[in-house]
RNA sequence: GGGCCGUUAGCUCAGUUGGCAGAGCACCUGACUUUUAAUCAGGGUGUCACAGGUUCGAGACCUGUACGGCCUACCA
């Protein structure tokens, strides 16, 4: 809602009218600068090695700080790369700079030349010797000494939180190096990078909420993806033998720190391996971005250090449920035995839920805040796991694991199941036991099961929550900090 | 969905027992030729989130609403 312009964006459109009347345009189109603030600072240093007259350049950025000495005025000039000071001689710049000058304020972005120098106290400085506008701010900056600590500000106005506060930044420039480490090493490992769609007509590869949309000219319902999933493996049925996307994934459930509506999946699909060369994949991919992105195995998280120098610690889930809840559910071969026993520990167990929820319930309760140092959780219940193939000398159990760091689930991964006819009754089973609970009814992809027919090679299949990785190498408590737009319910 | 906490100037925050709306930064005016959270002198720029209620009087107390945070619930 357009209401009254505040006091200082008023004041500012003035100075604007008034660069305007002087014949001066205030969002110009370009302007060739020839080093950024960093190359100048290493520029000034080779100067005086060599005692060298400095030589003119041109700089661009932010002015993110002004502290006028009389005739002279200092400003901080802010680029991508980092900042440098300015300084401006009153009598020495022509009247139409040292108009413009008046005009200027913080926050307006500048081209500067002139030459490089220290001043006495040894800051490296460029004197200004000509100045041109390149965009007029009209808004007031953050405080420069606090910063922007308005939670909800930080996440609606990102721009501002980048430009307040370096840590933001930081957090955002690792999160870049991550996924591009990450592309190195599957990259490296003969892996092929694909994209399969985001628009599908019944969404699987996981248990999940999804979003709904319709495309017009089709005029067929769609579903966001909340896995790519069966379309990798369709890719392994095609003949590429190992594949990985980098993408996002849209599922329509609760938000919280560790939850948001859309995030970031990595998934991989490896022919003629299991899940064990995965779970080697998995604690050698992680410790070596880590190692590569912030020189070091080890990551201070929630005050705890990790370390995720391989091999992780390999608990198989009957066991570690067990250990952390006392309870053996091999021993409870159905929902009702076991949620009978849960309710023994006091816990608040949703009648609904069928034996593999509660598992999982089970894990996220007891075990799961208790795996600071990374683990491998292993062998799942099959009623869990309908994608996964069942352990040779036990149908209860599939081949998958969970990886966990920092008390958070960060990787899911099995033996993938390529037995059509079992795939067929899986996804039959788990249809009907939804359809008893009265849950949302889910499409079985016949396509897929189609394409199994035609005979997938064995495979060991990887997920990774690629936020909460960088939310374990960042240190971040909330997948917010390393979202760039987190998703937030729209202000009336 | 439930519980607790928060919302005061552009930003960061005070605001006592209910009694004239405050500070720092930013901004405006002036001084200052090596400052760097520059300094000095002067200036307060506000729908106290929103809507009701109690009261002689509400930023404060009560009720409701919105948004956010944390916890919890939900969640392959």
């Amino acid at each position: 809602m357009a209401s009254r312009l505040d006091r200082i964006a008023q004041q500012r459109r003035q100075k604007l009218d008034r660069i305007r009347r002087r014949g001066i345009e205030p969002y110009p189109y370009g302007y060739h600068r020839s080093h950024t603030t960093e190359q100048a600072l290493a520029l000034l240093e080779t100067q005086e090695e060599r005692s060298q007259e400095g030589a003119t350049v041109s700089l661009a950025g932010r002015i993110m700080a002004n502290r006028p000495m009389g005739k002279i005025s200092f400003l901080d000039l802010r680029d991508g790369s980092g900042k440098i000071q300015l300084c401006l001689y009153k009598n020495r710049l022509s009247e139409e700079s040292l108009e413009l000058f008046q005009d200027l304020d913080i926050g307006d972005i500048i081209g500067v030349s002139g030459k490089l120098f220290r001043t006495k106290s040894g800051e490296p400085t460029l004197e200004v010797e000509s100045l041109t506008l390149l965009a007029k701010s009209l808004q007031p900056l953050p405080e420069k000494w606090h910063g922007l600590a308005d939670v909800d500000k930080r996440y609606r106005q990102r721009y501002l939180d980048l430009i307040a506060n370096a840590e933001t930044k930081e957090t955002f420039q690792v999160r870049s190096r991550i996924i591009a480490a990450i592309r190195d090493f599957l990259n490296q490992r003969g892996f092929l990078e694909v994209e399969t769609p985001v628009l599908q007509p019944s969404a699987g590869g996981a248990l999940a909420r999804p979003f709904t949309t319709h495309h017009h000219a089709l005029d067929q319902d769609f579903y966001l993806r909340i896995a790519p999933e069966l379309h990798l493996k369709r890719l392994l049925i095609g003949g590429f033998d190992r594949v990985y996307e980098l993408g996002r994934i849209f599922r329509n459930e609760g938000v919280s720190t560790k939850h948001n509506p859309e995030f970031t999946m990595l998934e991989s699909y490896e022919a003629y391996v299991d899940y064990n060369d995965v779970m080697s994949m998995v604690e050698e991919m992680v410790s070596e971005v880590c190692q590569q992105v912030l020189g070091s195995d080890k990551v201070e998280f929630g005050g705890e250090i990790i370390n995720l120098k391989p091999p992780w610690q390999r608990l198989e889930l009957r066991q570690a449920i067990k250990k952390y809840a006392g309870i053996d559910f091999e021993k409870y071969p159905d929902a009702d035995s076991l949620r009978a026993e849960m309710l023994k520990l006091k816990m608040e167990v949703d009648p609904q839920k069928d034996r593999g929820r509660l598992i999982d319930e089970l894990i996220s309760t007891f075990v799961e805040p208790n795996l600071m140092q990374p683990t491998f959780l292993a062998d799942y219940p099959v009623e869990m796991s309908p994608l996964a193939k069942t352990k040779p000398d036990n149908d209860r159990l599939v081949e998958r694991f969970e990886a966990f760091a920092g008390g958070m689930e960060i990787a899911n991964a099995f033996t993938e199941l390529n037995d059509p006819v079992e795939q067929r009754e899986r996804f039959v089973r788990q249809q009907k036991e939804r359809q008893v609970k009265d849950e949302a009814e889910e499409t079985i992809d016949q396509d897929f099961l189609l394409a199994l027919e035609y005979g997938m090679p064995p495979a060991g299949g990887l997920g990774v929550g690629i936020d909460r990785l960088v939310m374990l190498l960042t240190g971040q408590q909330s997948i917010r900090e390393v979202i760039l737009f987190p998703q937030l319910k729209e202000k009336p």
